[in-house]
DNA sequence: GGAATGACTAAATGAACAAAATGGTCATTA
DNA sequence: TAATGACCATTTTGTTCATTTAGTCATTCC
């Protein structure tokens, strides 16, 4: 075959979902989309939820890259935190894929989004642990519980970007990364 | 009437908001619990989303109360806001009210309840904000931003006692307090 | 011969309608 | 004259059924 069908799929598939949601994609339009007829798509995948899975499988290595590409070993590990995280974050705002996910997952509640995007916090979750675990073995932090640490920084970061900005002006990232040092690193404390 | 009927119809309100929430809450239902002809409620209360506002005005009112008394003028901002924040955490569990309403605007997005839920967490942040502003002025913590503080205050609470609960096995009040000491007074860094 | 296909089926969905429940009113009652 | 519950308009809930959809498989095509 001249063209790689199984490719044709994703892309076909990533469009609607982007465009549509994971409910509202069928597997005849991802089917038409992708010059395809729709048994094709059974002979790569079991069903419509593992061709869902494999795509936020990419989306998930594709991000778990930017975090690591913005990681720099000559800078602390807080400017590190912030520097992946506000990628991450960022990432997360630029793909028109999770943002319609989100949406769909919190307006309609549909089981397999829900699924995937804990699929995305958990890996989310699961690097910035890795990192705090490292720097509290090099002693470049306090020792603490590096889960509960990742998720109050995940937690943290998702307040001041997305919450602050449902209420107020939204922060610049220099506003951010000074808020993350003082509030998580140096503390408030005299 | 020897017994207040509008105590009664509150009470009897807030029962049933406590147990079914607002919702699933019928004045039909109020009424019976409360002793009460339907047509009584009205002449206290213009309607149902009335009724339930003087509850919630109540409960801020207690709330802030509540966190007001566990303030002592001679201690530090610190050992006032583990105080505080503990008071509030005892006060949360008497009220399943709270919880109830928290999950109904959560899960069901009833607009009379998000409504009165971002009335309450304005209530808490003005409140928090003014002991901040405060415990700065006195110069009994670093100069910060009041407001985001206590945003960031609230959404780290928020985080560790019902988000955390989704996915763990719940903190203990004694680590959700020395979670808090560490991230937000002591700070991360050596 | 084996990959690709699309007509086919069982199951899921949602539109449309009917029935029940609910918020709020008001004439009657005590 | 305050209290009441039968009553009404509207909303919500339950049900039915035609349509849509995920997934299969006999047939086609290279």
């Amino acid at each position: 075959m001249a063209v790689d069908r199984k490719q044709q799929i994703i892309e076909a598939a990533t469009n609607s979902f982007s465009l549509f949601g994971y409910k509202a994609t069928t597997m005849d339009q991802v089917a038409r989309l992708a010059n395809v007829g729709k048994g094709t798509i059974y002979t790569f995948f079991k069903n419509k939820e593992e061709l869902f899975d494999e795509i936020i499988q990419s989306l998930i290595a594709e991000m778990r890259e930017v975090a690591e590409e913005a990681v720099d070993p000559s800078l602390s590990f807080y400017e590190n935190a912030h520097r992946a995280l506000f990628q991450i974050l960022q990432f997360r705002k630029r793909h028109q894929l999770t943002i319609k996910l989100f949406q769909e997952g919190k307006e309609m509640g549909t089981p397999a989004v829900i699924e995937v995007m804990t699929m995305m916090e958990d890996a989310i979750l699961s690097f910035i642990k890795e990192k705090i675990s490292l720097a509290v073995e090099v002693g470049e932090i306090k020792p603490c519980n590096p889960e509960v640490t990742a998720f109050v920084m995940l937690k943290l970061y998702i307040s001041l970007i997305f919450d602050w900005e449902q209420r107020k002006e939204p922060l610049s990232e220099e506003e951010i990364l000074r808020l993350f040092e003082l509030y998580l690193f140096e503390g408030l404390s005299i």
